[in-house]
DNA sequence: GGCAAAAAATAACATAGGTTATTGATGGTG
DNA sequence: CACCATCAATAACCTATGTTATTTTTTGCC
């Protein structure tokens, strides 16, 4: 099943005929990548608007003297910027981390969102508001936390997200990051992560091997990255009427 | 003059109707804050967009333990998340620096600006993306760069962000923030701002005192700040055909 | 125009995390 | 199934930035 469907109803209930709609414009124009593959640069025009289907990918940013930073992951379920073709060029790049399977949206499709779909056009918001609220977390992540707090944070960050699409199972979820790419997310060197790591599995928090995350006791990794989910809205708007149903 | 519309502008070519909607918004529901003070706090259910109209005010997030990070500068012209109001609470809270006034734009407002001011509404998704893209680098400042080049990369942003709402004076600007402020918003500690400060004064790349900064010579605070304005997206909507014209 | 509070500056010392290098484990592929 | 490449682990050493404390300067205010 679409996990962008899935994770918008979590927000807001959604038609059959919303249904139809999303899963048709998920079918057309989709393009498979190999890993490790940039699908746009900095610089190039935007086109269209990606949404992620499977596989992980991210957003990152380099300077000129190669130091780079991953500034999000893309998630199944994930959509880039709504809109991003009203700019003329892109500020970053967006490469795959595992085979990634991504459908282009057109304006034209956002057109008619706007015109007839107004759950769907609801739903995408409080996408495009969760977004800017975990790039404000990393923000947050990255300027105060210490390096074992923020790889906790990430790690649940991660977790939750995954959880949302329907991608986890029980207390685990696939992990196809290197420690390479944990270190130019949290801002930390390889060795360090590496540390960081062994020292999350010393205190039983987390079973990461080969490219599978197990977090035995969420509550505990939670607390270990002082993680607290408000940021990520996982609520269905107007729930208070729901109970009243 | 609204600094709104000065910078929407730089983006799109608003109509005199259109600059008639926008001044009539900033004009109605206007209030004054004190500096130091939460217009609204983490956990608020949000109402209304506020739109600043002059005065510096900033994002923040606070960890249990007491830790602050600025995740974000409002300045004059800037406006908090469109449609914040579809969210149950507040993921930060929002405080003012200097003085402050705001106008509190209700959902109805940009009702009406989706049903009949296109311009306005390609504007507003403009500024969404760009602030986007804003959180974005602050990532990337926060993850790569060091001290010295993470605080000439605020400044320069600071600088050009200003310039952009037409609150510059050739090479100088307000400056209402405290080293305390720029501790909380590059991460870093107070004594290692006063050092970092210290060391761009030395190089003659900033001139700081009081509540005003002067930049002597802007693209060589950019050099040392690694600082590239293209995320700023400050080119003007199909500027292509305008060429044409 | 003098006083209290805030802000900035300076100093001495401490540490989290970075760097460079080497080795060991895994895994995809011809 | 053997080889090369990538990834993970470990070790020794280094440095950018943090911490705590004190002093000086600036600012706002009665």
């Amino acid at each position: 099943m679409n996990p962008l469907i899935r994770k918008l109803e979590q927000f807001v209930r959604l038609s059959p005929g919303d249904r139809t709609v999303l899963t048709r414009a998920a079918a057309e124009r989709v393009r498979k990548f190999a890993p490790r593959f940039d699908i746009s640069r900095e610089g190039d025009s935007p086109k269209d608007v990606h949404l992620i289907l499977s596989g992980w990918a991210c957003r990152y940013k380099q300077l000129e003297d190669g130091r780079r930073q991953i500034v999000s992951f893309f998630l199944p379920g994930d959509m880039c910027d709504l809109n991003v073709f009203i700019l003329k060029e892109m500020d970053h790049s967006i490469g795959t981390i595992s085979e990634v399977t991504i459908a282009d949206l057109p304006r034209e499709f956002f057109d008619e969102i706007g015109a007839g779909y107004p759950r769907i056009a609801t739903a995408l918001w409080w996408e495009t508001l969760v977004n800017a609220a975990i790039q404000r977390e990393w923000t947050m992540n990255l300027g105060q936390r210490t390096a074992s707090e923020r790889m906790a944070h990430l790690l649940c960050e991660i977790f939750f997200r995954l959880r949302l699409a329907g991608l986890t199972e029980d207390h685990s979820c696939e992990f196809p990051l290197t420690q390479a790419d944990l270190a130019e997310a949290t801002g930390l060197s390889k060795v360090h992560v590496n540390r960081t790591l062994q020292e999350l599995r010393a205190a039983k928090l987390i079973v990461l091997k080969g490219k599978a995350l197990m977090v035995p006791d969420l509550e505990r990794l939670m607390d270990a990255g002082l993680f607290n989910a408000n940021y990520l809205h996982m609520d269905r708007e107007g729930s208070q009427l729901d109970a009243n149903e």
